[in-house]
DNA sequence: CCTAGATTGTTCGGATGCTAACAATCTAAA
DNA sequence: TTTAGATTGTTAGCATCCGAACAATCTAGG
């Protein structure tokens, strides 16, 4: 489907490739694969459950951490969601735009910026993470359980080695 | 680092906030440790090896798979590099300005757009992958070798489950 | 031949996504 | 109390990113 070549042909031609060269193929396996994947799943997600609410990835990866910390303060959203607080204010201009998402100055303190979600924004999360979860579950099911486990906090290793 | 909550802390606060969902905790635990990894190690890479060279990240992949793959038509390209063939457009411009890769009308079918590495191009790849490949070992290194095999097969089911 | 349909790369409009610079605000040390 | 420095969100400028529409080209059926 992605090109002529399947992913595991694309490894091999990969690996003959640079024959010969000082590569750790095993570690280049794990990023390449890592990429693949996520932007795999990604897609997936993005047609099957997103794209009929004409939500972007992002838009919903706010959405989401809005949604799950209640309030929460402009640099947590942009740090929990992996993206820039300059990307996070076209973001929340989009939500606010589609009336999903509303800004509030902070009292306590003027530089900080509260967002919460409208009773619209919160209605479609009640309704869409559901789905989302669905299609997580289908993604999933790819490994049996254990194996679920092992990845999930082998991932979990690799990120805290990189912001721990 | 990333916000006020540690990554574990962060899972905690989710299972509690959607606890009483009908909602498949450790699927959702596969996806989000996925995406997390992936933005943090896409990050490293960006801000260790590419940035000092004023190379994007899809500038980066486009230069790759051409390396790889020698000659490559544009179609392939964008499929192997995981984005749209309008994005794909752009980011050759970007390196056609720069001198690192070229253009050439396929003479077999006028239709077909055939890009190339310059020297120049070639010589950077030369010079920057045993770099990359450098960090991919230190992000690796977070996992012993057997889980490496591991993960690395787990993340190539998932890929196949939703392209294959 | 010839022409309807398929394929390819580009363009277009819009939404991310980044760094750097900025104004507003807060904090703490003198 | 004052003021230098730190923090926060926005803006500006640029480079991705996408889907949809487009022109150029190829392919088949007639």
């Amino acid at each position: 489907m992605a090109g002529a070549h399947t992913l595991r042909e694309t490894e091999r031609h990969v690996d003959e490739r640079l024959a010969g060269m000082d590569i750790d193929f095993q570690a280049m396996a794990v990023v390449s694969n890592l990429f693949r994947s996520a932007t795999a799943v990604r897609n997936h997600l993005e047609r099957s459950v997103l794209a009929p609410h004409e939500l972007s990835w992002s838009a919903f990866v706010v959405l989401w951490v809005v949604w799950i910390w209640e309030t929460s303060e402009t640099r947590e959203i942009a740090a929990e969601a992996g993206f820039s607080k300059a990307t996070l204010t076209g973001v929340l201009n989009t939500l606010e735009k589609r009336g999903l998402a509303a800004r509030k100055r902070s009292k306590d303190d003027g530089r900080l910026v509260l967002v919460s979600l409208t009773s619209k924004g919160k209605k479609l999360m009640e309704q869409l993470f559901p789905l989302f979860n669905k299609e997580e579950q289908h993604i999933a099911s790819a490994l049996n359980v254990a194996s679920q486990k092992t990845v999930a906090e082998a991932l979990r290793k690799i990120t805290e080695k990189l912001e721990g």
